[in-house]
RNA sequence: CGGUGAGUGGCGCAGCUUGGUAGCGCACUUGUUUUGGGUACAAGGGGUCGCAGGUUCAAAUCCUGUCUCACCGACCA
């Protein structure tokens, strides 16, 4: 490619609006262009890098066994209302209608499509188990869409879905996508974390995050020292410690459910931890009694709660089970909360706690998520009818797991972890050409050009992606948009070495440099 | 949705308090200059100041409404 009949699109001055590292070089490198909030234009480069992450990931899953298909964007409001998702999902599903009134939703996960598609074209044992995947356009309607393509509104995602008659059989797969997942992320050269999760609003019970690590993640992982135990935050057990150690406690009160389960607007649970202990919501509402999603009361609720027990709570008099590290009070109304003490597993793990898994203690990183694998069970099937006829001529319902990867969060994730001051440096495999030409002053030098037109031409011969910097510049310009723009290898050709028929070879990452013979060129970065 | 801040050429900003129909840097065009790290000089093109309404002889500037955008919280690949 010649940058005379490209569009390179770098700017020198980062956008106002842009706020963290892999956003602003995305902006300044002209990979993508906003258009409304979180939606973005992928520009040529941005593109290039899109598709070599996509093309890793479609490689890897082809040879993990899954099989590539496509489906709409747009899907009917009767699948989602199927499952019961059309009310459960929330305003982050974008519901639209047709000319006909009727509902539709722009797709932002896809289990309703492939279970109604598997349920029509599956209908025996035989052809089990089945995974299938699809790397397409999905849209949420986020609530705060921020930090550029980390978290837009619509994105690229690669999702597969598996489909099985048994739980080993599930677990086969479920094993054989996670080994795929650290393969792909290894190939792109990225520092990740496979990490224990919850499962969420997707359901299901065994579940797996890969995160990419950075300080700019928006996800706490906890990680021991003493093994290769690591798990997000969200998730992460805490050990129950002897209550001896604790230094004074603090409370905080959270609706009530009733036996449906429902929230009860009239009860309170009284959560009770050691003071500087911070209260973990999801392992809050996951406690039989208290409403999920939490509700937690504001100050007035809390005087009048706790007034209407008949007197005033004195935490220290709330005695706490001896292993227990806090503990769960029902502070129901008129009833003593001192006798319905439970213990629970209800904070946050901290860096220095022991490890859960019994070896070494807890660190905590920062990671990005780019990838979430789950065993769903049978929640989808099982709401739309999705089985095959066993072996005894029955029909049984299918087991599913779901696999996912946000391709263009990996594009910005691969960015937090690889940049310097001058800009994006790309690892290998994803950046968007592999090597830059830089010719000195070629448009005052016929000898200068006639070398660069040749390698230019005999390194694209030998398949190698080249950006042939062709402008009428001077050096300086073409050295600051090549390494903004983070091209992993360069070549110079100028005055100065080509009487020795020597270039200059410098690699982005390292800073290193070297000269090359001009007839090794092609050989050395064809080999690199 | 709650809190904070911002909307002035493609990008970054000034002007607004003390109304008089717009300015700087980058980028772009032309010429000269320079020639291994964003060269210098000169001449140009491009905005009616988010939108709507109001006050006024006169509004980027004052008032009202509205839209959009970013950041902090609750959700997710």
């Amino acid at each position: 490619m010649r940058t005379s009949q490209y569009l390179l699109a770098t700017q020198k001055e980062t956008p106002a609006d842009a706020e963290v590292i892999s956003h602003q070089l995305m902006l300044r490198a002209g990979l993508i262009r906003k258009l409304a909030s979180g939606l973005y234009t992928w520009l040529p480069t941005g593109l290039r890098v899109l598709n070599k992450v996509a093309n890793i990931v479609r490689e890897e899953m082809n040879k993990a066994g899954a099989i590539e298909v496509l489906m709409p964007v747009v899907q009917p409001a009767d699948l989602w209302q199927e499952t019961g998702r059309w009310e459960e999902y929330g305003p982050e599903l974008l519901r639209i209608k047709d000319r006909h009134s009727r509902d539709f939703v722009l797709g932002p996960t896809h289990e309703e499509v492939i279970t109604s598609m598997v349920r029509n074209e599956i209908s025996s044992y035989k052809q089990l188990p089945i995974n299938l995947y699809q790397i397409q356009t999905k849209f949420r309607d986020e609530v705060r869409p921020r930090f550029g393509i980390m978290r837009g509104r619509e994105f690229t995602m690669k999702d597969a879905y598996s489909f099985h008659l048994t739980q080993e059989s599930l677990q086969d797969t479920y094993d054989a996508m996670y080994s795929a997942y650290c393969k792909i992320f290894e190939r792109m050269q990225l520092d990740f974390r496979p990490v224990m999760a919850d499962t969420g609003s997707i359901g299901g019970s065994v579940s797996h995050e890969f995160h990419v690590l950075a300080e700019s993640g928006e996800d706490n992982i906890a990680f021991s020292n003493g093994s290769d135990y690591a798990a997000n935050v969200e998730l992460a057990q805490t050990q129950q410690v002897d209550n001896a150690n604790v230094d004074g406690l603090q409370y905080v009160l959270a609706q009530a459910a009733d036996e449906d389960g429902e929230a009860d607007a009239n009860n309170w649970v009284l959560l009770v931890l050691a003071a500087g202990h911070t209260l973990n919501d999801i392992k809050a509402e996951k406690l039989s009694g208290v409403a999920a999603p939490l509700i937690t009361a504001n100050d007035e609720t809390v005087s009048a709660v706790l007034g209407a027990t008949g007197n005033d709570i004195d935490l220290a008099d709330v005695k706490v089970p001896v292993f227990a590290d806090y503990v769960v009070a029902a502070a129901l109304k008129n009833e003593a909360y001192a006798e319905k003490i439970t213990a629970a597993d209800l904070r946050n793990i901290e860096a220095g706690d022991p490890s859960p898994c019994g070896n070494g203690t807890i660190e905590i990183k920062r990671g990005i998520e780019v990838g979430h694998i789950f065993q769903l069970g049978d929640k989808y099937s099982e709401a739309m009818g999705c089985g095959v006829l066993n072996e005894n001529g029955k029909h049984e319902i299918l087991s599913m797991g779901c696999y996912g990867i946000g391709v263009s969060r990996v594009v910005a994730a691969a960015i937090e972890q690889n940049h310097d001051e001058h800009g994006i440096i790309w690892p290998d495999p994803i950046a968007p050409f592999k090597v830059a030409l830089i010719p000195m002053n070629m448009h005052k030098s016929q000898r200068i050009m006639e070398a660069a037109e040749a390698l230019y031409a005999e390194l694209t011969a030998a398949g190698v992606e080249v950006l042939f910097d062709d402008r009428k510049e001077r050096p300086g310009v073409m050295f600051k948009d090549m390494e903004l723009v983070g091209i992993p290898h360069s070549i110079v050709i100028g005055e100065r070495n080509l009487d020795e028929q020597l270039v200059e070879y410098k690699n982005r990452r390292s800073g290193e440099k070297s000269l090359l013979q001009l007839t090794e060129v092609t050989a050395f970065i064809g080999g690199l």
